[in-house]
DNA sequence: CTCCATTAGTTCTATTATAGAACCGTATAT
DNA sequence: ATATACGGTTCTATAATAGAACTAATGGAG
């Protein structure tokens, strides 16, 4: 059967997992990160297939996350991010962080990350911006926003009889 | 053929892919935001077929993302978040963050998360830990860490002839 | 004490996506 | 004039997925 979808879902962690929950996803903005952009190269790269990385990346141009942009006659492109590809590399920073801390031995982390103009490492944390704490101290739980649909039987399935 | 995998390379971005790159492993995830702990819970409430769940949750057990408690002899358990997993919830809060930026008009967010304690709201950030800056304002860039194959032709290979 | 519901799976099958390889068309470089 | 690079498309086999049916053990209701 074709593969479950959750773009219907008034949720944004279903939304960024219907999109985001992929293997080549992720990856191919990772490429982005090497200053990668034609699909030639993602494909040595990446060693994908490229049925699959043609569709993958027609995927992020239909949801704006690359542009595809002629840069020479008549079938030469550059996929590069959009504001919000770039905005979605943040997710990508904190996958690098939990990985870089659970994956491997403390100072054996075979990639970081640098700032680009300064070249000074960067260490992605994600933090609650209103008390500046990091995430991970926090207990998160999940309630309707304005958003919402107002119906109660939607609220019941999610959010249970409070 | 059988998915691609990318256990074996060393990069903290393809080692967070190879588990969380996948549409239910996030969603399993999400569900125990809303104190989901049990199958039938996870089964009923994500609509998963049940070979499949069950197969996420040995992976997730597996990676040492949830435990698999025993709650009454001699088959009924709760899978729990380890400190792991509780870590792994960022990477879900910064997906939170960017898709309800991304794919909800401004004030219009179906879901908030909350401090489970105080009830405050949480709102997600990632930045880096040492300038403080929102990650968002960076240009990333991906440079070998210690932990990289010392050989010539695997910096070759990622990093090219620089 | 018996029957039913709950929990946590396992097994089975049809359909789909994936990987891998071969092929194609256009344009620049040699 | 020929070769090479680029950006795909098409084809096939295999594996993963979804969906449904089935199993087995326990606890609780009557």
């Amino acid at each position: 059967m074709d593969r479950k979808r959750f773009s219907n879902q008034p949720c944004p962690i279903a939304q960024a997992t219907d999109i985001f929950g992929d293997w080549w996803i992720p990856m191919i903005l990772r490429e982005t990160l090497y200053g990668v952009d034609t699909f030639s190269e993602f494909q040595e790269r990446l060693d994908i297939s490229r049925n699959i990385l043609n569709q993958r990346l027609k995927l992020l141009v239909d949801n704006g996350i690359l542009s595809k942009e002629l840069y020479q006659a008549p079938n030469r492109f550059k996929y590069v991010l959009t504001q919000k590809g770039r905005s979605a590399l943040s997710i990508l920073a904190a996958m690098a962080a939990w990985a870089n801390q659970w994956a491997f031995p403390e100072g054996e982390h075979p990639i970081r990350l640098l700032d680009a103009e300064s070249g000074e490492p960067l260490v992605p944390l994600v933090i609650d911006q209103r008390s500046g704490e990091p995430m991970e101290m926090k207990e998160i739980k999940l309630a309707p926003g304005p958003g919402f649909p107002n119906s109660k039987e939607a609220l019941r399935r999610r959010f249970g009889i409070e």
